[in-house]
DNA sequence: GCCGTTTTCGGCCCGACTGTTTTCAGTCG
């Protein structure tokens, strides 16, 4: 398997880092971290360009010597330069500066003169008083550098997105109790809607920025003040959760509001081209010289620099500013373009409601159909269905669907597809059902060509729909199987197949990346809750912002059909 | 190291907060 995008992004930015912690020139290290970043966020596998021979410094942020080192790490799987360094420095140099208050000047102090490589060595060091006499160094730095060390190797994992929004909306509550303030939204990659969120980035305009923030740092959740300055200010809340917030006066809040709702690739993307304009953009406004010609909106600072106005799912630099200034931005789907969920189980497998409760909950969300997705026989899933037990599901759907007037109840299974690539369940029972949602469930570790030929042979079955949440993927807990993605879509396409975009908060499942790949590829999509109770079939808007973000409109999304036309659609 | 609608050289996004700083360096976002 070739070696993905994240990899190398990761080698330059470790390149960086060290680099950086070394005092070499600055504006290089820039250079590798936008590499990093660029590479990232790029559409298509860059192993695969080199491979194909494609010029790869022609990409934004890439030149000639990012190039050739790019070429070294697809031919060999490493950086030479890389690995030099990491012999210089051991690699736990790097979680020095994940602890607030420690950048790589004060890395390089450690390291040179305490020989600290580790957290645990820089809390040794700390608690034995070596750090306050140190050049650029006090008892108070120390005194922080051993508070701090405590929350940095507890963290370092980013939360998942619905695990941040029950404390975003709580604080933005809170905020918006203050008389002082006259907006307030939490920003950042909150407002973005990305699957996980580091930390929240609040913003609020008020005639009065000091009362709103002394507020601010008076929020009962608070676990620990980091700063509290007179416009800004940070803490922590018990959960753990980081909040910045900024407070700015009422014309800057569209630039400041976009500006802290970032990407930090899309703002310094946009502020490049200001600079070109002989303009200067910052959280306050736009400045010709030093007078501000906008900032009250973002609708304003759009226009201002050209563009039409862009949502802040696809605020990324993926294209969006090249989309917006040609009229080209997608009609991004919505919740309410939703009929049906085509994936959810009962008391059949695994979940926890009646078919009948599920289906009345369905109707609570305006649904015009639901699929009913029980789990098939086979080890890896308990209470998994035998043939006879889904015959009897399937009288009962019929049943149901003679009683409940407003909905209609489809049939279907999620069926496991085993090793070899069969599916867990007769055809003679599977062509009875309006569609078959098919996913894996073990075997995680095959190499990406078994994987990809195992699913591959699945969808050869006639009676192949959907598969189901197509990488695996649990956030922060499972990565994603490796597969060779663009042939996968290829072939979904080809053989009139749909892929899903799973809604369960750590599944998200294909994520926003493969999704806008697959899109531009022409795969349709389900979206859709793998709903296991009643309660949880709202996970569908989670699947909506991740659709967002990888630029899904309602015409790739089948069950935003009706009835009549989803059925025809899902005729192989 | 990258990049170019005056440039193949000389720039590189911009500002707030902290510490102990009397004018600024380091860090962070």
């Amino acid at each position: 398997m070739a070696i993905s995008n994240v990899e190398i992004a990761d080698i330059f930015t470790h390149l960086a880092e060290l680099l950086e912690i070394q005092g070499y020139n600055a504006f290089k290290i820039i250079a590798y971290k936008n590499a990093a970043r660029e590479i990232a966020n790029l559409g298509s596998s860059v192993a695969r360009m080199v491979e194909e021979g494609d010029d790869i410094s022609k990409l934004p942020s890439i030149g000639n010597h990012i190039a050739e080192k790019i070429r070294e790490i697809v031919k060999t799987g490493k950086l030479t330069q890389l690995e030099t360094l990491q012999k210089k420095f051991p690699s736990h140099i790097l979680d020095l500066l994940k602890v607030e208050g420690i950048g790589p000047k004060r890395a390089k102090i450690l390291h040179d003169t305490l020989h600290i490589n580790s957290l645990e060595e820089l809390m040794r060091a700390a608690k034995e008083h070596k750090i306050r006499d140190l050049d650029g160094f006090s008892d108070k730095i120390e005194q922080k550098i051993l508070d701090k060390t405590m929350f940095a190797k507890k963290i370092g994992k980013r939360f998942m997105y619905s695990v941040a929004e029950p404390h975003a909306n709580a604080i933005l509550d809170y905020m918006q109790k203050s008389k002082d303030i006259l907006k307030v939204l939490v920003a950042g990659s909150f407002r973005r809607r990305k699957d996980t969120v580091g930390d929240l980035d609040m913003v609020a305009t008020s005639k009065n920025p000091k009362k709103v923030i002394d507020y601010f740092v008076q929020y009962p959740d608070v676990k620990d003040i980091i700063l509290h300055g007179d416009t800004r200010s940070t803490i922590i809340l018990k959960s753990n959760i980081q909040v910045d917030f900024r407070c700015v006066q009422e014309d800057s809040y569209g630039s400041a509001l976009h500006y802290f709702t970032g990407s930090r690739a899309h703002v310094l993307a946009i502020r490049k081209l200001a600079v070109q304009r002989d303009l200067k953009i910052n959280e306050y406004g736009i400045f010709r010289g030093k007078q501000s010609i906008s900032g009250s909106s973002e609708e304003d600072i759009y226009k201002t620099m050209g563009f039409s106005y862009i949502e802040p799912e696809l605020r990324e630099n993926r294209g969006e500013l090249e989309a917006s200034r040609k009229g080209e931005l997608p009609h991004l789907i919505n919740q309410e373009d939703m009929r049906g969920d085509l994936h959810m189980h009962t008391t059949y497998s695994d979940g926890q409601n009646s078919i009948e409760e599920m289906a009345r909950a369905a109707m609570g969300f305006g649904y015009e159909y639901i699929a009913i997705t029980d789990h098939s026989k086979h080890l890896s899933i308990v209470h998994g269905m035998d043939e006879k037990k889904l015959r009897t599901e399937l009288d009962e759907i019929d049943r149901l669907n003679e009683k409940l007037k407003d909905i209609t109840i489809l049939k279907s299974i999620e069926v496991d597809i085993l090793e070899d690539g069969s599916l867990a369940m007769s055809n003679s029972l599977l062509k009875e059902l309006d569609l078959v949602v098919a996913g894996v469930h073990d075997k995680f570790n095959l190499s990406a060509k078994q994987q990809t030929k195992r699913i591959l042979k699945a969808m050869e079955n006639p009676y192949f729909t959907i598969l189901a949440h197509p990488t695996g993927r649990l956030i922060n807990q499972r990565e994603a199987y490796s597969l060779d993605m663009e042939l996968l879509f290829k072939e979904t396409v080809q053989r009139g197949c749909f892929l899903e975009i799973n809604s369960q908060p750590k599944r998200l499942d294909l994520n926003d990346i493969y999704a806008k790949i697959a899109k531009d590829l022409g795969v349709r999509f389900s979206i859709s809750t793998d709903s296991h109770n009643e309660r949880s079939l709202y996970y569908m808007k989670y699947g909506i912002y991740q659709a967002r973000r990888g630029w899904i409109e309602k015409k790739n999304v089948i069950n935003t059909l009706p009835l009549s036309e989803l059925k025809e659609m899902l005729k192989r």
